[in-house]
DNA sequence: TATGAATGAGCGTTCATTCAT
DNA sequence: CATGAATGAACGCTCATTCAT
């Protein structure tokens, strides 16, 4: 496999399991199973790789919210499968997305991070702009929504995953409470 | 003052401008005017502030809501002056948030991280328990709402506070556009 | 008890449990409980109270040698007695005399260290002096012998106490051996 | 050279000079001429190196006392051979040998101390041994008798060169009267 | 005398980064 | 491209000592 996409999948292990400051170049080149020295041959330092994270992150959410949401599905169904997409994704990051954030908010990477997610943010302000079209959705600015949306649904799959007590039927109420929740917040 | 909560204070402060990992113990000594060694007389390690940092951001969010929100406004405009509160207590911990978190999650600080938000969860349902009994707010477990109600208004917050370019007309809009949100979700 | 006393006795037990690196001032004060200032009214610093262990071994040793051996008893079994003493106290003391050895030889308390053995050693002497007046030990320098004496016999308890498999069959062998050794060595 | 090797010869040195509390890995690595880094590529802690230098010594005697001794000679002059060489490696490593077993006893070094010296006495026991079988020392075991001869020999030997006055003359004296002492100590 | 909170110089250790191979 | 031994600046933490009470 690619070096520098083995440097990414094992640097979102490592940052999982150690944490930000507990996480050496070493721990990451190890996992990756490359030499020390490699790693500089991809990243100019160990932060770099955070951005590089940020943006997998982002793309997978985007993808899978693309996956998942199935136009022929009426919208409030398509409001599941976004939610669902976003849970999927949080939990295979779970706290990494925390650290990453921490991570580019410290160097001078937050430009990065926003441009990281308007592509994301874009993508979900379309979806919401045709559920308004369609007459599903109240007129406000989709863009606008689009952060909110994805701000809650993300904060509420953390709520879920982030803590060691994982517990699936709690998982479900959660979907449910926030489904109802986004519902009624969205619709005409 | 209390060495303890001095260097809370300052710990808050170089957290703020230097970041987790560019924070250090000495800068933070030398912010809160006590001796390197004294540090560790309160905080057994440089990481274990983080919690106490967190636990006074809770308190204050929790202190600031019940400030903001009078009894005696409509239930519409308590709403409004709970963003209110959340927006003031984040706008002063500004990304210092982002980094205890963490922080927190980082070390085997998890568990401490939910304690400290008991509190503040309790205190927002019991809110909107009151706001359900007067038949405001649909029936919903309330203690759910609340932390859908927090981590929205948070991240909707982060989203106005955490980049470089604060704009207070996007922060007027931003609270508007959430108070709608808000209202749509949680009304009969 | 008379607080120099204990600050003394407090120190021997943590220099034989945590080593000479690893023994802390506020070990020795927690252990005598008095408080860590109390120290430095009776010693100038944390290895001043080397000498004084040193002394205290030197004293009891010589001590525990004059109440030991009994002169009506043939010189034969006086050795034995002179082993028996050695080897008690060495028990007591276990590895705590090579780190205050050590202590000793690493600052500027050498010297102290000559003077602290010149009695104990001319104890011996005497004694020796005693047996070869009495013709049972060949003619030698008495206190050339002591020395040899006290280092063999230090040496030998030194084997069966200082490392963790303390085993008393063992002890009773090496005494046995010792004393042959030594008998033969002195006599005639 | 190896870098391993530097640094023991290094610590040698600097514990000879500084004691071993006084020893800071930073003058190792300076006398040594290597990177502070490089220390822990080769031992994981400052303390780690005694072990180290603990069987250097041991190694060093053991091949001193092989060149040393003569088959050839009789035997009171194979014991005088061996006593010479105990003698210049304790010169050698003068007190240095006091503050490795202070080291090691601190530490949970203890184990590998007798390790170490297991070989050593073997090799003297061999030749305790030979000299039972050509019927000059009398029956004992040659084992016992090894850890006695080599405690009283490194005893007497640290004796002479411990000390700030070192004195050529009490050099030879000790040395002769241990002869005495072991030559009838051992014999038939 | 006795206390123990406060001090701060100093050290062991780490780890991102480099570079000769 | 890849390696991994070597580097050394930098930092967390310790702990002997002090001093106001």
């Amino acid at each position: 496999m690619d070096k520098r996409e083995r440097i990414i999948r094992a640097a979102v292990e490592v940052f999982r399991d150690k944490g930000i400051e507990g996480t050496k170049v070493s721990d990451i080149v190890r996992k990756a199973e490359i030499a020390q020295g490699t790693f500089y041959l991809y990243f100019p330092s160990k932060l770099s790789v955070m951005p590089a994270i940020a943006e997998r992150m982002a793309r997978q959410l985007e993808e899978t919210a693309r996956r998942h949401v199935k136009p022929e599905t009426d919208w409030e169904g398509q409001l599941l499968q976004l939610i669902d997409a976003v849970f999927e994704v949080t939990a295979e990051y779970r706290d990494v997305a925390t650290l990453v954030y921490a991570g580019l908010s410290s160097t001078e990477h937050v430009r990065e991070w926003e441009d990281i997610y308007t592509s994301l943010y874009a993508s979900i302000a379309e979806m919401i702009g045709r559920w308004q079209e369609e007459g599903h959705v109240r007129t406000a600015d989709p863009s606008a929504l689009a952060r909110l949306v994805v701000g809650l649904t993300e904060s509420a799959a953390e709520q879920v995953y982030l803590y060691d007590a994982y517990d699936p039927v709690r998982e479900q109420e959660q979907k449910e409470e926030l489904r109802v929740f986004l519902r009624n917040a969205l619709r005409e």
